[in-house]
DNA sequence: TAGCCGTGGGT
DNA sequence: TACCCAAGGCT
């Protein structure tokens, strides 16, 4: 079915113009954005909130002003810098990619997007944004807004993600001739501000003469999805051992898989099949060291992608001078705010110490 | 290719 | 409360 009028390109640029968002990685007005920094951005936006991403943004740009200073730090320090913003292969990634843009490139990004697109945690549309943000290069970026805009303004009956190649087709017959990396980024704040998920501000929309879902009735129907599946909970227990001089045991993950490379608390097997109303004795049995481990009242929970996790929180007191077991190690409480500890772990502590753990330092 | 991979905010 | 959602990539 044939669209209403034409979407025209200039129509967004011009919208663009007046109520572009002023955001930490972009530039100004008619300014060429420095590529390590949309490429910073863009990594962190993944699937993450543009208020979230932002003080990681500015703490990770004052840490690591250049490619070159984030390629000599350590994984470690980028992990911790990264702590808290999850999907943590994110940052094992950049920090990969920080290196692989050293020794293929001399230290500059590659201004195409195939050579973006070989870069660890660049994928199809982190190179596009990078090529036209970075470069103005004639890319067609479809993240999750452009693709509701797209699916409102063809209505599109085929569901997500299913639909993505088709998506993908139509965008790309909106294109500008020029203001390659404003158009994306125009199609990104309207998804944004205008057209979004709940109650599209349709009215307000460049574009509205142009959609068909509006002239429908339905907008905010669109995209199509197909259903999830239903998330299962996994149970577990947790082990804060605190030692008499106030030193918290703590552990290091595997590099890879689920918090790959991040710091823990001791945890026992996660499982459906894990009984949280069993003995003390049997919840004490996976216990990093031998002590009288007491419960904590209630379950620390937490929400992952795909499953969700209660954790039982069993408390213990070492005496000064006890030796960490073989892979764990023994912090002070008061620079736990400092390790690579992943918000489940941050609960689980929160759940044991309360108000002795404190929260992370703000970005300065 | 579909499952894996975090977190916080909004409704 | 229980969902949904956010500038996705990897395997």
């Amino acid at each position: 079915m044939a669209l209403p009028v034409a979407p025209d390109p200039t129509a967004l640029l011009a919208w663009y113009n007046r109520h572009r968002r002023k955001l930490p990685w972009r530039a100004e007005r008619g300014a060429s954005a420095e590529p390590y920094r949309v490429w910073l951005s863009e990594i962190m936006l993944q699937q993450t909130t543009v208020k979230a991403a932002g003080p990681y943004f500015l703490r990770f740009l004052q840490r690591f002003p250049d490619i070159q200073s984030l390629a000599a730090a350590s994984l470690d320090e980028v992990l911790k810098l990264w702590a808290g913003l999850g999907y943590y292969s994110r940052a094992r990634n950049l920090h990969a990619c920080a290196k692989a843009v050293l020794e293929r490139h001399g230290g500059r990004f590659p201004d195409s997007e195939a050579a973006l697109l070989a870069l660890p945690g660049v994928g199809p549309y982190t190179a596009a944004a990078i090529a036209a943000i970075a470069f103005d290069r004639p890319a067609t970026v479809v993240d999750g807004n452009v693709e509701r805009v797209v699916s409102r303004l063809f209505a599109l009956e085929a569901p997500l993600p299913g639909a993505k190649p088709e998506i993908r087709r139509l965008a790309a017959t909106l294109a500008p001739v020029s203001r390659h990396g404003d158009f994306a980024q125009a199609m990104m704040d309207l998804g944004a501000t205008i057209c979004t998920p709940r109650k599209p501000a349709c009215a307000l929309c460049p574009w509205s003469d142009a959609c068909l879902a509006r002239s429908q009735g339905a907008p905010e129907t669109y995209p199509r999805k197909t259903p999830k599946t239903a998330r299962p909970t996994r149970y577990g227990v947790a082990f804060v051992a605190e030692r008499a001089d106030g030193a918290i045991l703590l552990r290091d993950r595997p590099a890879k898989g689920l918090l790959g490379g991040m710091a823990e608390t001791p945890t026992g097997r996660w499982s459906e099949d894990v009984d949280l109303s069993a003995p003390l004795a049997a919840l004490a049995a996976e216990a990093p060291l031998a002590a009288a481990w007491r419960r904590t009242p209630g379950v620390a929970t937490h929400v992952f992608t795909h499953f969700v996790l209660e954790l039982a929180v069993l408390v213990a007191s070492a005496p000064a001078g006890s030796q960490a077991p073989s892979g764990a190690r023994w912090v002070p409480v008061e620079r736990l705010g400092e390790e690579a500890l992943p918000t489940v772990f941050r609960k689980a502590l929160a759940h044991a110490l309360g108000d002795r753990l404190r929260p992370r330092a703000p970005p300065t």
